[in-house]
DNA sequence: GCGTCATGTCAAGCAGACTTTACATGACGC
DNA sequence: GCGTCATGTAAAGTCTGCTTGACATGACGC
């Protein structure tokens, strides 16, 4: 599953981190999103949509 | 997590046991899903929003 | 009464999401 | 050269998502 979420962090001049802390979980968390090693839960991808204020079909993208 | 999925899976006449075939999953996952007992994964949540036509978060409320 | 269908639920097991701790690297400023 | 910051990655542990198989119930038609 593709995602935009280092693009928008980036927007935002967040670390990991920073992220992370805004998300309530590890930043090791975060990277693992970022690098696709998993893709998050439904309530953590709903914070992130929440956080960046678009629509989580516009943040991940099942692609197949 | 609340979510509409019964209602909507009612709404197209479906058992239980129709839904978790054209998602592919067990008719368990999604007695569970609809019962509250665990929320589905994202690559989920996707395909059931897909096959209903409509956006996760017209679906899924993460209530909080 | 009997068969069937829809739903609910349990148990055991595997895979995925997330944790903490820790170490390695490259870029930067001093 | 040295400290610091951002990132990547690894191991081990916990909890959640999802599986199969099985059993119980209530509603329905015959």
């Amino acid at each position: 599953m593709n995602n935009h979420v280092r693009e928008l962090r980036g927007d935002q001049g967040w670390s990991q981190a920073d992220l992370a802390e805004r998300l309530d979980v590890s930043r090791q968390t975060v990277n693992a999103i970022e690098t696709g090693k998993y893709d998050p839960s439904l309530p953590l991808a709903f914070k992130i949509a929440a956080l960046f204020g678009r629509p989580i079909e516009s943040i991940f993208d099942p692609g197949a």
